[in-house]
DNA sequence: TTGAAAGCGGTACCAT
DNA sequence: ATGGTACCGCTTTCAA
């Protein structure tokens, strides 16, 4: 296909435009080019040459670069959101959507780094190198002190870690998975069932969700509590089911809704009814939840906005000091339905 | 509490550490620290000398700067992987973790950039900011010729676009959604049903799917296609089965399990009979369609190995001309199970 | 109202 | 073997 107009046709223009590029079609300084794409208020600009300078912008598809620009200011805007590996369940991924959002309108930009297979130490060095102003680590990778001082040290104003365990230096997030277990158990007591199995998924990273649920559970009053590993296969919910009769069990708290599901109906298919020979509670109360008969018992949990610990991020990071050292996140209520 | 140690006890140091203080701790220059702190080949740096810095680096809890580094470098290791506000299934995740995993393996930084609530022009320019080096866009946002243009502007080497619509300039990556919708429509035909009606969900987002897939089965011989609004709550199911009758469909394709699941709970409750008065089919194949009664036939799509997908991407980056513009994605095959 | 210039942190060329 | 230094793109005083 011939390019009559040039025929060397260099595919892409080697370098991004620059501001000096701008300035140097505007025929003005760089300065001025700064002024007007920022809305300087300190400076008066005629208006012709915002004019000119903005159609020069347009006319290169010029975009300001990023690094450039924290590097001058000495700051960046950038709250970073490590991701685990672990699919997270609708629940939780609606709930960093909704926080991503806040954040976004707060001016922030939130960069989601997935940090599998690093870790801890190296993950951290990764983040730091980014000089985030703040880090949100809801995830798998639990933080040491040092950690923390090292983002601090790279300009963190504020770190949030998941609670309840407290990181000195760090902002606790307590978002208390110990209360889940704590009303599923109980719910299961009140319904007169004290020989509780406990589901722990055997999926890698759900850890700090499971063991606070377990031992949520472990605490309740009136429960004697038996942890049960299951991975989320047929053949794990199949093999937990044939041994179900040596456990002496008379209900379960199954993790999630997911798992509970897929617990039921294993226990279904070995023969067993539910409820009348295990009550079976899930979490999060999922739709799924709803659509399974019989109809799956779950406790709620109370998300916080996003909007709302956005908003405590941002304070955290105008006034480290100013701020709570922790935050209360969670309220977990039992949702009896058939199935307990 | 009473710090003996230093009573005024400023909270963080005000700025981080540069390669200049470790240059001064050590007592060398700072183009002895980045030789020693990256392994420059090039030049040969006695082994005390290495160790001091080395030190200094500990010591003061020395990270690089990754904005001053590349901007130096005059481009990034950045792919930018922008997430829609969809609550993506499992499926889509596990792929997405696979792929980030592969691409940090091959050293790059992978930013996953939540661009909610921002139109396509907004979000190419933020993303343009960070002058990635690929943009992987599989979401919700989809690109014009000019977005391509203003991302390559910036230095982008790469960027892939969700198919089979071809956008010019960039890679495509093809996952052919329509071909779900043939494969469960034509499924649907071989079972004796042809008046089919095809769930689009009203979430927003989905379009990216749903309509290809609409679109496949609609292509499909001897489908008759009907298309159904649906939202992804019990009211909208119900409301969709009390209408049931007036449409005089015998068989649906659902969107996905999730979407079948709801539909098929709602057809039971109003009294229809699955698959005798309506054949119900899936897609994605998720565990759940295996766990309810009656099982749900689905449709399995194939994702490709993120890893290889990684490798596409990365000779894409080096070699932008050499690779091929589209890169075939998906297979789809029906997994006939009780409910058709 | 606009321009010249310093400097953010790091790298790499050229000297020594 | 190591140091001096120019430069990447942008913002922001200070002068004119």
């Amino acid at each position: 296909m011939p390019d009559s107009t040039n025929p060397q046709n260099p595919p892409t223009p080697p370098t991004p435009p620059t501001s000096a590029d701008v300035a140097r079609l505007a025929g003005v300084s760089r300065a001025t080019v700064s002024y007007v794409l920022n809305n300087a208020e300190a400076v008066r600009i005629s208006e012709p040459t915002r004019r000119k300078v903005r159609a020069a912008a347009e006319e290169l598809g010029y975009v300001p670069h990023a690094a450039a620009r924290s590097l001058r200011a000495g700051h960046t805007r950038i709250v970073l959101l490590p991701t685990s590996h672990v699919p997270a369940g609708p629940l939780y991924s609606a709930f960093l959507n909704e926080l991503q959002w806040a954040l976004r309108r707060l001016d922030y930009t939130v960069v989601q780094y997935g940090s599998l297979g690093l870790t801890g130490d190296e993950a951290v060095r990764a983040w730091a190198e980014l000089r985030p102003v703040a880090v949100i680590s809801l995830g798998e990778i639990a933080l040491s002190a040092h950690n923390v001082d090292t983002l601090k040290r790279a300009g963190a104003r504020a770190v949030i870690t998941l609670g309840p365990d407290r990181v000195p230096g760090a902002h606790a997030l307590v978002m208390d998975q110990a209360e889940v277990g704590a009303r599923a158990a109980a719910h299961l007591v009140e319904r007169g069932r004290h020989r509780i199995g406990v589901v722990v998924p055997e999926e890698e990273g759900l850890t700090l969700f499971s063991a606070p649920r377990l031992a949520g559970a472990r605490a309740t009053p009136g429960a004697e509590v038996t942890p049960l590993d299951l991975a989320y296969t047929e053949e794990s919910a199949a093999a937990l089911a044939a041994r179900w009769d040596g456990l002496g069990l008379d209900g379960v708290f199954a993790y999630n809704d997911e798992y509970a599901v897929l617990l039921v109906r294993a226990l279904l298919d070995a023969g067993l009814r539910v409820p009348e020979d295990v009550a079976v509670v899930g979490a999060d109360d999922l739709l799924i939840g709803r659509l399974v008969r019989p109809r799956l018992s779950s406790v709620r949990i109370e998300m916080p906005s996003g909007e709302r610990l956005a908003g405590w991020v941002d304070r955290a990071v105008r006034v480290p000091s100013a701020i709570a050292e922790r935050y209360d996140l969670l309220g977990a209520t039992a949702v009896p339905r058939d199935s307990t």
